[in-house]
DNA sequence: GCCAACGTTGGC
DNA sequence: GCCAACGTTGGC
């Protein structure tokens, strides 16, 4: 089982519209980076993602889950996995509370913060959630 | 295959 | 709104 952080800018698509969906799932597309949509390929069904808003929030709002793995969408280079909404975190965490934390100072969030699509470590998941406490 | 010009993301 | 840090595009 592998863990991932996933991120939505909230005027586009917020983790309240994917608690709202049908079933709490929906299509993750949009991803057009290509490393992004490498870590996208990786992903299985039963992985687990922290959802991120950017720009407006600059937090960890809640868990996913990765209920479908990777489609291409034909004719191009992008694609998308299925994603349900899991457990909102009891407390959001935000980008200045895991930059505050020198056990999360090799989160890819603090040092590639564009990239949308990242691998979490194991530790790093569990210190992200007793800070959620 | 290099690299300049341009576009985008996202924190501040 | 600005701009740093990346990515991508396309001419050569």
């Amino acid at each position: 089982m592998q863990y991932w952080l996933i991120k939505s800018e909230p005027s586009t698509w917020s983790w309240q519209q994917q608690l709202a969906a049908p079933q709490k799932t929906t299509h993750w597309n949009g991803v057009n980076n290509a490393l992004a949509l490498r870590h996208m390929r990786l992903m299985k069904k039963g992985d687990l993602a922290f959802f991120y808003h950017s720009n407006d929030g600059k937090c960890i709002v809640g868990i996913a889950e990765i209920t479908g793995e990777f489609e291409n969408e034909p004719n191009t280079k992008s694609g998308w996995v299925f994603v349900k909404a899991k457990d909102p975190l009891k407390q959001s965490v935000t980008l200045a509370q895991i930059k505050a934390n020198p056990k999360l100072k090799d989160m890819v969030l603090v040092n590639n913060s564009r990239l949308s699509v990242q691998p979490v470590a194991r530790e790093e998941w569990d210190e992200i959630n007793r800070m959620a406490q």
